[in-house]
DNA sequence: GGGACCATCGAAAACGGTTTCGCATTACTA
DNA sequence: TAGTAATGCGAAACCGTTTTCGATGGTCCC
């Protein structure tokens, strides 16, 4: 049987004896330093390409003290959202030559942490993520600290805070969704209801903050009786039936694409028309409002945009090495959103 | 202005120091080695505790050759079937202890070859990839092949070639999409249509020919008229509404979600009833499949399983270390993939 | 008292690179 | 011809660990 041996990787050691020099001489010789004369030059090259050399990146990670790795870490993954934000960040990454090691914190506290700490030592040069919903609620960002105490730079997107020092990178969700809200009571709606989540992340409370306030600014009240609270699975037919089938609103606003589906869904099994008895808007512009129907009108966040900030802002601060005073100078950059108008709303 | 300076990470030398005993006293201590006295041990054990000393895990890589990291590349991460095989493979990495680098090849050839290359150098214990649209079409390994020969391990999954010596791990496509047809038949369609992808991937072709073998073993003649041939994104209106509107089938098996979904939506459009004029069923088990409405009959293919099966398959040859009589025992797997019922057939 | 043995620890090599510095050798200048 | 500068290269330290092996000192036994 003929079990051929593995093809051990060559290091500068095997070039250096094969060729009789040093490896410093070598390892110059690569780097084409004019340290070494250029026939040397020549014969160390060719033969580091006839033996296909790769340096060990790890070798070179220790001695730089520099992985050109980053580490991110998002609540989940199977999410059209955060996806699209890994992307952009993969993609401007990889343009300037880093990795991505990506672990998911499965929006719990104890992972967040866990993974955080397995990375800070050595493994990153640099921290992108979203806060668990857990770690928000408790409001506790001590591995966070701990992590830009060492020096280790982090951008943080869409579920941020201010209790650390990093950047920062995020839609105005409160903004965006005054703007959607408004762009329903213009188009004449007069009762606009809200479907949001049950437990309080900080980007939905900021979307029912927008919601109220084109309300009020709009000289409308805010019904409490249309504010929907949903757990994130809920029950399509037992919990919100009722709520439809005494309709005293005429569009919803919803914080994500699958609330606003599945209440376009139960609408129309109950009979109304969609956008004239009822308009729709969602957050998250995915797959779900695409392709939908009727499609849904959808607050995009550009998230690939956002990746590509945030990774850009990571790498500026990594490769701005030590200097403290630039380092120190965190900025947050808001995404502007924007609203894909599609089916479920009537024209303006 | 109280610039504090960088807490600098501490390691064995810094511990030695400080406790005035040697540096490999310190490490053996740590690993509670009983070559070090009881004393010793406690006294040092405690130090790094305080000073909360965690080992530098480029520097363990770089003494062990084992990195603990594993590399994945898919072809795109926006993308529900490869995000849930990629959750399932981070799940149980992490039980593990290894953390995962991802890649994204953009379907491109070069991409895949760059990105493997860039991992192979030291930074990756192991593979788990899905082949680029682009490798299939040029048949082209060698890239995979250099890996392997250097005894790094590499499980392909769903998009997979027997080319190359790794192990595998696939959904039988083509009995999922005979299942799929004759589930069809059963319910009393007998005009079968199929919607695939106009580049032929391997799965789009596995899934043709288990439609066409259904087809055939019920006696039902394949009219070539009634395969589409369809671009990812395709135009809804002006491509195949002429094919709707003589319509000479009564149900369509669509090899993704997406094209069903438009099916759909273009029926319902021109006036046919879902299920009882056409019925639809679509591969990947997706959220479209779950909130379009009608929602979708849709094959699962399991992804999660798929991919936690493959990083034990992986971990399982990196541990294995080397032994080369085991490392090249190479077996494939098959997920069984099951057919999730919904409101777009009428039931058998 | 001398040898054997154990317990405890440290020196040093190794992993695969980078980089500083010093040493030859040659060429040039005065 | 002696001094100097430039050129080309290698020795060695270093990054932070692990691990082998040898050294030291004490205890025990005959």
């Amino acid at each position: 049987m003929p079990r051929q041996a593995v093809k051990k990787k060559i290091t500068l050691k095997h070039i250096a004896r094969e060729l009789d020099v040093s490896i410093s001489t070598v390892s110059k010789a690569l780097k084409n330093s004019d340290e070494i004369g250029q026939d040397t030059r020549e014969k160390v090259q060719a033969f580091a390409r006839l033996c296909n050399y790769k340096p060990n990146n790890i070798a070179i990670s220790l001695k730089n003290k520099r992985t050109r790795n980053i580490g991110v870490i998002i609540p989940d993954i199977v999410h059209h959202f955060f996806t699209t934000v890994f992307r952009g960040i993969e993609q401007y990454a990889n343009e300037k030559g880093y990795n991505v090691i990506v672990c998911v914190s499965d929006e719990r506290f104890d992972k967040e942490v866990i993974n955080m700490e397995m990375l800070a030592n050595g493994s990153i040069d640099g921290f992108i993520l979203a806060l668990s919903a857990e770690t928000q609620k408790r409001n506790d960002f001590k591995h966070l600290r701990e992590v830009t105490e060492q020096g280790i730079p982090v951008v943080l997107f869409d579920r941020v805070t201010d209790e650390v020092d990093c950047d920062r990178v995020l839609i105005d969700d409160e903004r965006a969704a005054r703007d959607a809200t408004e762009r329903l009571i213009r188009s004449g709606k007069r009762r606009v209801a809200l479907f949001t989540t049950e437990s309080p992340l900080n980007v939905s409370a900021k979307r029912e903050q927008g919601y109220r306030k084109a309300l009020a600014s709009n000289g409308l009240a805010v019904e409490e009786a249309l504010i929907l609270r949903l757990p994130h699975q809920f029950e399509e037919e037992s919990l919100s039936e009722s709520f439809f089938q005494n309709r005293r609103f005429d569009a919803v606003l919803c914080v994500n694409e699958i609330f606003a589906v599945r209440g376009m869904r139960l609408a129309q099994r109950l009979g109304y028309r969609i956008p004239d008895d009822i308009s729709f808007i969602g957050f998250t512009d995915g797959l779900l409002s695409r392709y939908a129907s009727p499609s849904l009108t959808s607050v995009a966040q550009h998230g690939e945009q956002m990746g590509a900030v945030a990774a850009e802002m990571l790498i500026e601060k990594i490769e701005k090495e030590y200097d403290e005073t630039d380092r120190r100078n965190y900025r947050t950059v808001v995404i502007p959103s924007s609203l894909i108008e599609r089916e479920s709303t009537v024209l303006g």
